[in-house]
Formats: structure tokens, sequence, C-alpha cells
RNA sequence: GGGGAUGUAGCUCAGUUGGGAGAGCGCCGCCUUUGCAAGGCGGAUGCCAGGGGUUCGAGUCCCCUCAUCUCCA
């Protein structure tokens, strides 16, 4: 190895020299995987080529080669939690891959994995070594193909061919679809590479345990289909696929020891070293730590440029774990304060050259991974003052032990980790029972759980739809591409009835009120999708003498396409001929909320910045729903600017450019496409006023002609659907016009009560809640002095009942509120022996207080009971403390006889 | 999608079985001081997130909604 190769030269040599021998070079997918519900992440470079070798997607080509960004973060091979503690697994990371599609086979794969090895990578062919598959379980053919391929390649070492079972070399897809052998070659580093030294009878071995034998390329030869656990059947179209490491051969050809030393990896360490002021001894003591920010950082940079940015849902959530281990791990070096977007930088500058979305989203990506750092620690800081408060509980109780039960709480409802909890119980010398942690964790697994039962959908028969379509095409109903879809250039289409369903089997005729589903050879009624719903419609008779319904559009298998309805009249049979028309008033609402939808977008981006992106989108009729990334509230200034931005937008009258072209070019032009999404080769793209490319986006949708069509656009409201998501809804066109309407109304009708003009509004109401406020502190205070003056003057009223002086009057200007001032007279009248009872009538039912000198208290006697006893008998309940305490009650009648017995029940507590 | 927590003055938060809405900081005014730091006195600020229910009575109990935090999938 004399050449010392960068990374970016290395993944720029793989990708040159397959393009050399005819493949096509792919860009790397979203890590986001496009149309795969299944799927957190994209974890594979297949996962862009999975319904190729499905068979239901097709490519121009039939070899291709690419550097696919992956993220592994849970499964048997890869935890997050031991991402880090080695040096070679990783959250991120990007997968070398070379393909066919039913194009070349075993013996090229296997020779220009050779030749780029050895000729172009120069590694010296006596330390490498192949494994080809040979069934452990006998019921599979042994792969001597591949074996005999490796064999023949020039200077391939002799013996250096290895069989293996099952686990190593046969590749699935899942329980059934396509399988096949793989073969993998894997590279002697030599017996200093070995970790495994000073364990006894250790022996180094390729599969093994040790370092010193790596597997550097698997070469999967797709052959097979699986029908069941114990059949396979030929393939007729037979693939290759091929997965290789980046960071590991990296690795090799740098000839470091560790993934983290290569120069992909080491300028982010030395910046986290810079950070820490660390000597090199001391980083190396570290390492682990060292790793783990490495790793995450350039995992959350690839995540947050992909629009997944933190937040408590999904791949959301684990970009927020990502950011919150490195933060923590951060901490253990001594990194108090948010650092990682300095790493990132790093990782924006080091691999932009190949991932040009990391430079486009430079400022999203810092500012995401800070604001998470900040986040997390003021939730660190919250959880900290609980938990000090439940170690000082525990250590006045005098105990050792933080219950596993509080830990857990401590996790999963102020987000403390059990390694920090653990940690602040240490400082004090206290324990944390980590056995009930896990299984308090395990409860709260299962309470999380419980509910997500009900996730499978009705299973349809996709056979019944599949059988129609060969049966239609066969009898020349339908072409090969199946029903022609075209919803843009018409609004009504016309041809035979092909067939009718109802309850999921063919039908050749309908009745009156039957629900059915209807397939015609074309249609121009637009199939749910990309969040605009389905058009409504009716399909008739060609002579009216029955018609359809439709309320829904699905296609329930390729090629097939139904129209959902009711029959509405008559009884339509199948071959008749029949017109359906798409309701075009519904449509053209739908149009231009759509247009609208595109419009907000861009305002959105202009407005917050450039992380903001969809995330979510509903274009119905009668209102549009846009959801989009962005870390906090948008302020009604914000919407407001939005606002007008589309109208303006609108009132410029735009005109919107409709053009298909192939998806890479549109991406390359810098068209937004959706994340989760998946696009064919030839895309639509939607631009609107191409002059200051205000909008660009990839779109199947329905759109105006010009933006003047929207007519107006009004925000109706602003909200959150998860943490870092908002959500927008708005209204455009007759929408707006109604809203418009209503609102003025409103105005027009408060106005005229208010005696205002629509436009003094504001100004009337807020002098008129000013007055409001005057008014009633005014009549608080004349209500004050009139009570007092009443209550001066029921004094006199005051009797000597055994030594205490008693009063109860009903005072009628009192309110609840002021009798307690008047308790707080009586009692500076009578600072002892004194006990009052005051009523007054609160919307019409008796309200009462009753008060008790402190030295009667002592004395035994109790307000609340006072109270209760004198609110008996007008239906009502009370209570409070023993020297003030008030109650109610229903029927004011006999309120004065409730008064009258206070002297009585006074004078039964109090002997002379 | 589900579990847990929180929402009280501008800010940080108290508020016991349901029975008179509070503290600290900040703010305003006055006083003290050459000035500053500070100190003293006085004051304002609250539909207790919103809605419904139970009750004589709800910040407090129950239900719904919203917002924020958090964990699980």
């Amino acid at each position: 190895m004399t050449r010392q190769l960068t990374g970016a030269q290395i993944r720029q040599l793989f990708i040159d020299y397959f393009e050399e021998v005819g493949h096509t070079f792919v860009q790397s997918t979203s890590l986001v995987p496009g149309g795969d519900q299944t799927l957190l992440f994209t974890n594979a470079g297949m996962v862009q080529f999975k319904d190729v070798f499905l068979g239901t997607d097709k490519r121009p080509y039939t070899r291709a080669a690419n550097s696919q960004k992956c993220m592994r973060v849970a499964g048997k091979h890869n935890d997050l939690d031991d991402v880090g503690r080695d040096d070679t697994h990783h959250t991120f990371f990007e997968m070398l891959g070379n393909w066919s599609f039913g194009d070349y086979y075993k013996p090229e794969a296997i020779q220009w994995a050779w030749d780029l090895i050895t000729n172009v990578l120069e590694i010296p062919k006596e330390h490498l070594w192949a494994t080809c598959f040979r069934d452990d379980k006998g019921n599979i053919p042994e792969d001597s193909e591949a074996a005999a391929a490796w064999q023949a390649q020039p200077g391939f070492p002799a013996g250096h061919v290895l069989f293996c079972g099952r686990k190593d070399n046969f590749w699935e897809m899942a329980e059934t679809g396509p399988c096949g052998p793989c073969s993998e070659l894997h590279i002697d580093r030599g017996v200093e590479f070995c970790d495994m030294q000073a364990v006894p009878g250790h022996v180094c071995v390729v599969n093994g345990d040790c370092k010193r034998y790596l597997e550097l390329w698997n070469l999967v030869f797709i052959q097979y289909n699986r029908l069941d656990a114990e059949r396979l059947e030929p393939l007729p179209a037979r693939h290759v696929d091929t997965g290789m490491g980046l960071d590991r051969i990296v690795a090799v050809l740098q000839n470091v020891d560790s993934n983290y030393r290569t120069d992909l990896f080491w300028p982010l360490i030395e910046t986290t070293q810079a950070l820490t002021g660390h000597t090199d001894a001391e980083r190396e003591a570290n390492f682990t730590p060292y790793r783990v920010i490495a790793d995450h950082a350039r995992a959350a940079s690839f995540l947050v440029a992909d629009g997944v940015v933190p937040g408590n849902l999904g791949r959301n959530y684990i970009t927020r774990m990502i950011i919150r281990r490195a933060y923590r791990f951060g901490g253990k070096i001594g990194l108090q304060e948010p650092f990682l977007a300095k790493v990132a930088e790093k990782v924006i500058d080091g691999y932009s050259a190949a991932y040009p979305e990391l430079q486009r989203n430079r400022s999203a990506i810092l500012t995401a991974i800070t604001r998470e750092e900040e986040q997390f620690q003021r939730t660190l800081d919250r959880a900290t003052a609980y938990l000090e408060n439940l170690l000082d509980d525990l250590q006045q109780a005098g105990q050792h032990i933080l219950s596993g039960e509080k830990a857990a709480d401590l996790y999963t409802t102020y987000g403390m980790p059990l390694e920090i909890t653990r940690d602040i119980a240490r400082e004090r010398g206290l324990d944390v029972d980590e056995a009930g942690f896990k299984q308090a964790m395990e409860e709260h697994r299962l309470a999380s759980g419980a509910g997500k039962a009900m996730g499978a959908q009705g299973g349809e028969d996709v056979d019944v739809y599949r059988n129609l379509l060969i049966h239609l095409q066969q009898n020349g109903g339908l072409g090969a591409e199946g029903v022609a879809y075209d919803p843009y250039t018409r609004l009504e289409v016309s041809g035979p009835l092909l067939a009718l369903i109802s309850q999921g089997q063919p039908i050749s005729e309908a009745q009156t009120g039957e629900k059915v589903e209807v397939i015609l050879p074309d249609t121009c009624f637009y199939i749910e999708s990309g969040g605009q719903v389905s058009d409504n419609g009716i399909i008739q008779a060609a002579d009216g003498a029955w018609e359809i319904q439709v309320s829904e559009m699905r296609k329930p298998a390729a090629g097939v396409i139904v129209h959902v309805g009711r029959v509405a009249q008559g009884s339509p049979q199948v071959g008749e001929q029949a017109v359906a028309r798409v309701d075009a008033a519904r449509r053209r609402d739908i149009m231009r909320n759509h247009t609208a939808t595109h419009l907000l977008h861009a305002e959105l981006r202009a407005e917050l910045g450039d992380h903001a992106r969809q995330a979510g989108s509903l274009v119905a009729p009668d209102r549009l729903r846009f959801d989009f990334t962005h870390p906090e509230a948008v302020t009604a200034e914000q919407l407001a600017r939005i606002e007008a931005g589309i109208n303006r937008s609108i009132l410029g009258n735009y005109h919107l450019s409709i053009v298909s072209k192939p998806l890479q070019q549109a991406i390359h032009e810098g068209a937004m496409a959706l994340f989760g999404e998946k696009y064919a080769e030839t895309v639509r793209t939607i631009t609107i006023n191409p002059q200051e490319a205000y909008s660009y986006e990839l779109c199947g949708g329905t759109h105006v002609d010009e933006t003047g069509d929207i007519g107006l656009c009004l925000i109706t409201s602003e909200s959150s659907v998860a943490a870092g998501i908002r959500r927008i809804e708005a209204v455009t066109g007759r929408g707006a016009y109604e809203l418009v309407q209503r609102r003025f109304q409103a105005m027009e009708r408060t106005a005229s009560l208010l005696g205002a003009t629509p436009d003094g509004l504001p100004e009337k109401a807020a002098s008129l809640l000013e007055e409001l406020s005057q008014s009633r502190k005014q009549i608080t205070s004349l209500r004050q002095s009139l009570v007092a003056e009443e209550f001066e003057q029921t004094l006199s009223r005051t009797t000597l009942v055994n030594g205490v002086n008693v009063l109860s009057v009903a005072l009628t200007n009192a309110d609840p509120d002021s009798l307690h001032q008047m308790a707080d007279r009586f009692r500076q009248h009578f600072p002892t022996a004194g006990v009052a009872v005051l009523a007054c009538l609160s919307s019409g039912r008796p309200a009462l207080l009753a008060v008790v000198t402190d030295d009667l208290v002592k004395r035994g006697l109790h307000a609340g009971e006072l109270v209760k006893h004198v609110a008996a008998p007008l239906g009502g309940s009370g209570g409070g403390r023993p020297n003030l305490a008030q109650a109610g009650g229903k029927d004011a009648s006999h309120l004065s006889q409730a008064l009258d017995s206070v002297a009585a029940w006074v004078a039964e507590k109090i002997h002379a």
C-alpha cells in the first residue's frame, strides 16, 4: 500500500470504476425511505432497488452503482447504546454497491470486485479470502459457480476459498420472496490486528471474533424466489446486489485499526479535542466519548439534511436521542455547553462534495442540533431539581437506595436518563435499584404498546383485481399498462363499462342503491395522492338509463384503477357505454387549494427559513392543511407576512409551468421533493413564476393555470402536531369568500350593537372594557361602604349569650366576598368572646359566613360546625377552618329562622 | 398511535380533607445616599390555560379540548 487515498477518493474510485464497466451512477436516496412505511430508515444500499427485485418497478438501466446513505439504530447487529464503544459500528454509514438487474451475474461481479480491490485499490492478493455458500442444512445447492469464479481470478491465492452456511452466506429479503447465496471478500490484516491475542485458545479465522480478518465486500446473487419455509423456485431474471461499507474499506486502505482514525472521522475527533483541551493521552484514555460524538455528529447532520429534525415521534425521536446521547458523552469529557454543532460543521465541510444537501441545509443542521442540546439541558435542569428533592427525602428517611420505580419515572416523565440519575445519586453516596428500573421500564413499554394492536388494515384480496386485470388484458379491454390515467387534460371521458365489483367480487350487473366499484378503460378522476383528495363525480349511461355517483378513487393493484360509488338510478351492466364526469366545481376548488399550498410552502421558507419543509399535506375542496418542520410557534406577525406574500403572488397572476422531466435532473435543478415519497424516473414538476424561481416542486397534483385563479387565500389556523412540526390551515377561492362574508356580517352586527363603525371596533371594545372594569371597581367599593354602614348599624343587635357576643344577621347589600371584610370588622369590635354568622343573598341563594374568635376556638367552638348547623335548614351545607367558615344553601325563605338558631347553638356549647 | 407530567403575577414557582389567591425576583412611585452598589416604605399586576360537570362552595375532584415537556412503538 504505497498510495494514501482519502475517503472521498476511494468513494469516487469505486463509482468511476463501475461507470467504466457500463454502470449508471445512481444518487443516494434519502435516509427516509420512499414509499416504505415498514422501514424507519434506509438501512442498506438495496432499499431503493427493492421493488426492482420484486418485479414491481422498472429502471431504464440494468447496471447501477451507488453510494447509499444508511442508518442503523436498532437491531440485532447494532444498538444505539453500543455505538462508539468499538471501532467499527456506526449509526450512519455509506454503503457502496454495484447492481445487476437481470444483466450480468457471478463471473462479472466477482471479476470486477477482484479487479477493483487488487488493481485499483492495490490490496495485496495474498491477504484476501473469499467465502461461498454451502448449505448447512443440505437443502440448497452449493454455490460452486462463485467458488470457481474466485479461483479463476488472476493471482487468487490457492486455498483461500471457504464455504459457509446460511447464517453468513445466504441472503433473504423476508420470509418469502427473492433470495440467494452470497459470497464475501475478506481481508487478513495480519496477526498484529488481532485484539484477542491474550485470550487463551483464540485462533484467528475468517468470520471469527477478532479484528484480524475483516469482511470487506458482500456480493449477493439473487437467483431464487422463496415460496415458503421449504420451497425455492429459480427466478427467471437473476440479479446481483453488492455492498461494501465505505468506512471499513477506508480504514483498511489507510492502514488504521479504527474507522474513527480515517480521514473521514479524524477531523471530527480533532475538533472535539480542541473543545475539551485534552492532551493526546487524555484523548486516548477517553476515546469512547470521542467516538460517540464523532459518529453522532455525522448521523445528526445527515438526518437533519434529510429533513429529520429532532422531535418526539418516530424517526424524529431517533434524531433527538442521537443528539442527546452525544451531548451526554460530551458531559463525560467536560463539555458543558452545546458543542455538537462545532463538530457537525466538520461533517458538512468533509461530506458536502459528495452530499451537497449538507451544505444546502447548513444552517438548519447547526441550529437544529444546538437547539436540541439546549432543550435537553433545560430538561436535565428541571429533572435534576426534582431528583435532588427525592434524594433529600430519601436521606432524611435514612435510606440509601433510590427505587427503580422512581428512577424510571424520572426517565419516562422528566427525561432524565438512568445514567445521569445514577451519577447524581452516587455523588451523595446513594445507589439506584437498576433491576427495579428495568422492570418499571418494561411495564411502561407494555402500557405504551398495548393500544397498538389494531394497526392491521383490512387485507383486501389483491388477487381479485390482478386476475381481473389479466382477464381484461386478454380480452382486449385494457392494454399492457392497464387503466389509462390522465387527470390533467380532461374532466370527462367515455368508454365501455369494463367491470363492476361489489363486495370484492366481479358482477355483471348492479342494482340501484348498490355500492360498486367501476373499471373503465381510462379515467380522468384524480386518485388521492400527495395529500390531494380523490375526485368525486358521476358515471352515466351514454343513453342516460343509469347513473353512478363516484365518491372515491382507488388503485388496489398495479394497472387497476377503480371508481368507488353508489348506483343512484338504473341498473348498469358490464359492456354498456358510459360517460364519466368529474365534479368540476369541486375539482376547481381543489386545484386552487393545491396551488395555494405550493405558494404557502414557498412563503414559509422565505419567512421562516429553509428548514421549514413539508411534513404532511391535505388538499381538500373546502380547505388545505399543511404540516411543516419548524421548532416553535409561528407568530401572528409572521403569519400575517406569509399570508400577505401568498396573496401578492396571487395578484401577480403568475403562470404555472408544468413539465415532465427525469427525476435526477429535477433534483439537480433544486426542485423540492418530499421525504417518504417515492418518485418514478420521470417526474412532473410544477414551477410558479420561473423568472424568480419562486416555487419549484415535484408534484403529481392538479393545479390552476395562473395563480390569479386562486382568488384569495386566508390562513385560518396555526397549531402544533408534534414537537418540531407545525400545522397551518387555510382556505381559498369560494371558501375564502364565504369566510370573509361570515366575518363581515359578524363585524357589522357587532358594530351596530356597540354603536361603532367596523373600523372603530377595536378602540370601541377597548374603551368599553376599560369602562366595565372601572364600573366593577366602583360597584365593589360602593357595595363595601354600603355593607360597612349596614353592618355597623346591625352591630347593635349583638346579644350576650353566656358571656359570648353573638351576632347573626343578613346583610341585604352584601355579596359573599364582602362578608369576609365584615367578619374582619366583627373581629375588630370583639377581639375575644365573639361569634358571628353573616348572611347575604348570592343570585337568589343564601350564602353564610361564620366567624369565631380564637379564644372560643380554644374552648371547643368550631365555625365550620356552626355554619353547617345554620345551613342545614336552608338545604345546604358548609365548612371551613375553626375560626372562619362558609356555607351556602338553596332555599332563602328560612334564612331569618336559621340565623335565629345561632344564639341557641352557642348557649348549648358554652355554659355560663 | 399509546403512557406519564406540567399549565397560578412580566419571570421562577408555593398553594395540605375542596372553604379568604401567595412568595422571591422583576416593574412603578416615594424616601435614604454626593453618586454607585444597596437599603427603607408604598403600589399595581391574575377570567388560577380554555370549556363542561360534581358541590352550598372548585386553583384544588371528574370529563373534554389546547399548549409545553417526556418516554415507549
